[in-house]
DNA sequence: TTTTTCTTGTTAAAAAATTCACATATTTGA
DNA sequence: TCAAATATGTGAATTTTTTAACAAGAAAAA
């Protein structure tokens, strides 16, 4: 099919077929059929196909998915076949919890850069990083070929930070400053706020209990 | 109006209002109009009135809504107009940043106890609470009237751990182990995986750049 | 070989969510 | 007091997303 648009849902999902077939390979299957996937999921299986089809033909008929085989060509539809190297503005409660994610290096996302305005933060070292002044980024960036900015700073401070990644022709950002920003449309934003799962915790279990 | 069903992504846009109203009463707004907020969160105005309507009518024709008021009744209708107690398993990298990250209490989600079952962690002392081992989840929760879990241990101990808060009955789980798990329908399921975020990023460059 | 059983990829149908458009209500200014 | 301007709440139209249904392809069984 390999269709144009792709809705914003399918992505989130390919990241939960991600991380369920990963599992899967780990409990030692080698083949997958779209209805047990889905299930695992908590999805329609003809979600599961439409989803895939929007980027090519993985599975073979009558058989299934092998499971490495679509692993890989999720990650390749994604993109995230490779590391992208980041920039992280804000070395705070968020920041440092976020630089001590080795996770962050594992699922092909580096930190390579750490930066922050207090003064008293600049110069320190932090994970074999030096907390850098954010005016610096502009010549870092290209340097260290940084190309996803994390913001995790205040949220007064958000905006600034931001136009600093624009400035320093930074491709996407993802921010966990707990505010909007505002960016040339070029660039893709992405805000992350896990207290909306809370919410929506919250709000479910009052809607069930009335 | 004052609805049944109400979509998902309603939910995730109410907390993004309250962000945004929040910062805009910072600022010294009182009163805001739905095509204002709409350009501050990047919505359709008629979106944010339709998203109101299923719980009320909490502006005012041809003048707008006010700031403080509708706050609370956002935060009414999600029902975190008040506070939750949380149990937390799981006091690895990411538990420690959840129990160390203060905008949980400020937030109206205060994590009340927390579980490890490492034994080399067990007895330790962090923020003010002991960690305790997961058996004891059944005995502490009535008392100290824990109504969420948070499970952030490895993948492959997230399905125990969930077993425990269900078996101690609380009411909602959000889940940041990158694993799903298995609970009965009765009980709200949330998934925090900020990876999400980063791979929808990726994805978006990746598209714009070919 | 042929038939039966599976399971995909895709088209068509259904459902859901979003946006439009406007009647209704409030304030401001003449 | 009346007209003009503003902005909500909501039914209708549109768009998008999801689900169902099935033809087509592959393996297993007969």
């Amino acid at each position: 099919m390999k269709s144009e648009h792709i809705p914003k849902a399918t992505i989130g999902r390919l990241a939960v077929y991600i991380q369920v077939l990963e599992n899967l390979l780990r409990d030692g299957n080698d083949v997958i059929s779209s209805e047990k996937l889905a299930r695992a999921c908590s999805v329609n299986s003809s979600q599961i196909r439409k989803d895939l089809a929007y980027f090519g033909e993985f599975g073979v008929r009558g058989v299934g998915y092998y499971v490495q085989e679509l692993i890989t060509s999720i990650k390749q539809s994604l993109g995230i076949d490779r590391v992208w190297k980041c920039a992280l503005i804000g070395v705070g409660n968020m920041g440092t919890a976020l630089l001590r994610h080795h996770d962050f290096g594992r699922r092909g996302f580096q930190i390579c850069a750490a930066f922050d305005c207090d003064p008293d933060k600049i110069g320190l070292e932090f994970e074999g990083m030096e907390i850098v002044c954010p005016t610096h980024l502009k010549e870092q960036a290209p340097e260290l070929n940084l190309e996803i900015g994390i913001i995790a700073t205040p949220p007064d401070r958000a905006q600034r930070a931001a136009n600093h990644l624009v400035d320093a022709n930074i491709r996407g950002i993802i921010n966990f400053a707990p505010s909007r920003i505002n960016v040339p449309p070029h660039i893709p934003v992405e805000y992350v706020d896990f207290f909306d799962h809370l919410y929506a915790i919250a709000f479910q279990i009052t809607l069930g209990s009335d």
